[in-house]
DNA sequence: GCAATGACACTCG
DNA sequence: CCGAGTGCCATTG
């Protein structure tokens, strides 16, 4: 019983910014966790989605670095499903990285 | 209970 | 452009 609540709220909280991003647009970990209300707690979003079971529904493909680049290592599967997620949704990725300048969400 | 690890961010040189 | 150091927090051995 005891062993499914690892984490209340905080993931909750994530996964609504996270599903909040519009088609077109990426967000940082670092934004997300912000507005999560968790201020620079990054590495709590990457933890949270990495560590989340399946049936989420979460698009997680629109959450990057802050640089802009993806955060899996290169030649992993993640890393170009990702990369085609984004493109399909019109996100542009160069050798791994968007311009965030021109495709960072902003609320 | 401590040490190491991790889908990170930021600063400095 | 890139490497190294620091912070923050939960999970795992």
């Amino acid at each position: 019983m005891d062993t499914f609540e690892q984490e209340p709220s905080r993931e909750q909280k994530i996964w609504q910014v996270v599903a909040a991003i519009p088609e077109g647009s990426v967000a940082s970990y670092g934004q997300v966790a912000a507005m999560a209300g968790l201020g620079r707690q990054a590495r709590f979003v990457g933890r949270a989605l990495g560590r989340l079971p399946g049936g989420h529904s979460i698009p997680w493909h629109r959450v990057i670095r802050s640089n802009g680049q993806i955060a899996f290592g290169e030649g992993t599967e993640a890393r170009q499903l990702q990369t085609e997620k984004l493109r399909m949704e019109g996100v542009e990725v160069i050798k791994g990285r968007v311009r965030m300048k021109d495709f960072q969400w902003q609320p």
